[in-house]
DNA sequence: ATTACTATTGCCGTTTACGTCAAAGAAATA
DNA sequence: TATTTCTTTGACGTAAACGGCAATAGTAAT
């Protein structure tokens, strides 16, 4: 069995394989986060290209911008080794390294909130009516205050 | 020392406390986030008003859109026990508990990528010149079909 | 060649989440 | 009392990320 050395993509297949439209593929072209080639009019993409929309679509769902994940995509040049650029792309990456864990706490702490109201669901659901009749706390609580926050 | 049994703050209190702006927090309220009460014309915020903004925000900074924020707000009625109300409410409670442990996911694998470029980064910064012409993965490639993905 | 897709480039429309005045009423301070 | 200062309600504007045509232009199958 032989790779195939040259894997090429329709805008279609792509679309198809990543639940999006064609629509979004010229758009992330137009702002410049893939851009694959030609054959005449028609846009082929590499696994390069498929590679960079799975990306894109990853930082997409973290609720980056489109314009921040060109930023990320730009690498900055080596072969002039430009101190500047170098530190500029750092701070860059610890800005957003900074975001992504704030997240990471974000999504624990509203996981554990989902959580506790998803039992409490399912408790009134499958345990017959209710036992006290169970009640909400008034709102997600979880972090009420408890320290003096 | 006595413990303050109504503490209330202004709108301009929460904004800088926030970090937003009073804009922001009206648009809460049209939204039906946030129901402050009022005193004549001015609005009134509550220690629970300042609870939903908290997490409000925590849900914007997930991605979460205001529609979807305030349905996590609206907490389905127990005192007539509605069961399909109930078991919608658990499937939605559900799909966000499935979209935040893909967020999860996705951090993670984001936060090695920033990383590695980071620590490249600070090593070509601090240590001199380069060591062998160093020169980034043409991609951040770190998943490119490890597993045929 | 004729039909039938599939793609391409405009280009205007839409939704979300606010920004940005403007006019006007209260409230605090000099 | 005069004057800032804060707030309120409109109402219009805007940036981002596409959606949804329309009018063609290639390409594929019959």
């Amino acid at each position: 069995m032989t790779t195939p050395l040259t894997t090429i993509f329709t805008i279609s297949d792509l679309a198809k394989e990543f639940g999006i439209t064609t629509r979004t593929l010229r758009h992330y072209e137009e702002q410049g986060l893939i851009t694959p080639s030609r054959s005449g009019l028609n846009r082929i993409y590499s696994p390069r290209d498929r590679l960079r929309l799975k990306l894109a679509l990853r930082g997409k769902r973290l609720g980056f911008s489109l314009h921040e994940i060109r930023e990320l995509f730009e690498l900055p040049d080596l072969t002039n080794n430009d101190t500047a650029q170098l530190q500029a792309y750092g701070r860059k990456l610890e800005r957003h390294r900074a975001q992504l864990e704030q997240q990471r706490e974000d999504a624990a702490i509203m996981l554990n909130e989902i959580e506790f109201f998803a039992k409490q669901c399912q408790r009134l659901l499958s345990g017959g009516e209710s036992k006290k009749d169970g009640d909400w706390p008034e709102e997600p609580t979880s972090d009420i205050d408890v320290k003096g926050n």
